[in-house]
DNA sequence: ACGCTCGATTTGTATATACAAGTAGATTTT
DNA sequence: AAAATCTACTTGTATATACAAATCGAGCGT
């Protein structure tokens, strides 16, 4: 018997330098491996795990490229010291955010239909060119005064229901985080004079500088994109617990 | 005579995979290959380079990975939409973003002077108006392409040798980092037109938008502040492409 | 004791081969 | 005309093999 495995490595469909990362990560996790400790080597990965030698350094160099592993050649793999953590954003509610500072909330859904996706937004969420996806197109308002502009491409494999919803007493970030875990986000910023179908929501003119918020979600595989578009002078505030009163804080919706 | 190479793969001591990577990242940064566009099989590439399929996959792998290009089993290799750029806390320096990503970064100090703190800015430090504070302005530039400008504030208590450092082997963000660790911050983020000033240092025009971050940061209960202006266009990320599993917070780095 | 060489170990790279799996277009069938 | 099928091409993964290069310690000679 060759393959005397310290693991399992199923023949499922996840692919097998990955099974090797997740096992290293796990041991990692779970402080048998230490930062700064030397793991196994890679013939001792090969005993362990049954996979060639090329598998077992596909995975840690990997690893190693994401900051998790050290390697030295001649010498080792070693747990790579951990790397500083930075403060956080939270994901809240624009609803909520309004309430709390004493606004009347309410929002106006100006489009809710299937479209097919242009290649560029095909290739954003990873589908095939005209495709179909959902849009949606909320404006958040405080008080009635326009407050930020969402665009939402949702990808129908996450909520095959989305067009059904009544997004007037649910947001549509509160109603996809209910529906599945986000695997990763991304976020992307940046200032512009707005496209006159948004101007025209927002009801700004052609001078004013917006700010721009693009979302990228994955949920597993599957992507959805989310741009907001926020009111010329809105101020958006990341961290921090003292907010001095001049700047209010925007919501994500 | 088996290979009949487009490239030169050079028998030096770069690895042949690095040497393909820097093949295929030339031609995209020349704009041959545009973002979006369809670039060479893994067989054409192996034609040009003379190299073997699985040297071309790993870098092809690796520059997916790093989010250079998008690959689609079955369908091709495309170069990536645009590669979110400098990252939006320098906390690790803007000097290093940009030589990491190819650039050559340069940086010009307009401004590193003490000042008299006027009544709005020494409410926002918590200091009695007109007291002393330092005061920097610098530019940051990209293959001489001005990419930030950063203004900032600083009590004297936290740095009294602020204005004796050489911020061109130094960013002013390493330096007061390696002074004091910090308590707390704040971010406000907003989308403007830039003063003059600032439009004259950045080199743009009244009509383009601009991005600012202003950041505001405890030492205790000493107080700087910094405003980063962005070159308009330019679009900042929060959160990796690879983030991990981590629902409801994303993180900024 | 000191320096040296040598060999075992470990990582780093390169290749040929093989098969799986997805895509897109052409072709055939219905 | 529409649907189903086929096929050529593309990427994705896995393995065995080979050699290069760096490290470290054992053993040797002076």
């Amino acid at each position: 018997m060759k393959t005397r495995r310290a693991i399992n490595i199923s023949t499922d469909d996840i692919p097998r330098y990955q099974q090797v990362k997740d096992y290293i990560i796990d041991r990692i996790n779970s402080g048998a491996w230490q930062p700064g400790m030397k793991i196994d080597s890679e013939a001792e990965l090969v005993a362990a795990t049954g996979v060639s030698r090329m598998t077992v350094n596909r995975a840690l160099r990997e690893l190693t490229a994401e900051g998790r592993l050290t390697r030295m050649q001649g010498s080792g793999t070693f747990v790579a010291e951990q790397k500083p953590q930075s403060a956080l954003l939270e994901i809240h509610s624009i609803a909520q955010e309004i309430r709390e500072r004493g606004g009347k909330y309410s929002c106006e859904i100006h489009s809710l239909q299937e479209e097919k996706a242009r290649p560029d937004l095909a290739r954003a969420m990873s589908l095939a060119p005209y495709s179909t996806v959902y849009h949606s197109v909320i404006v958040h308002k405080d008080n009635g005064v326009p407050i930020q502009l969402s665009s939402r491409f949702i990808n129908p494999k996450i909520a095959p229901d989305y067009l059904k919803q009544d997004f007037t007493t649910i947001t549509p970030n509160e109603y996809l985080l209910s529906l599945a875990p986000i695997t990763s986000v991304e976020h992307v910023i940046e200032a512009l004079i707005a496209e006159p179908w948004v101007r025209d929501l927002l009801e700004i003119n052609s001078a004013e500088p917006c700010l721009a918020l693009h979302r990228k979600t994955w949920v597993g595989e599957v992507i959805a994109t989310c741009s907001t578009f926020y009111y010329p002078g809105s101020r958006y505030t990341l961290g921090g617990r003292f907010t001095p009163p001049s700047a209010g804080s925007i919501g994500i919706s």
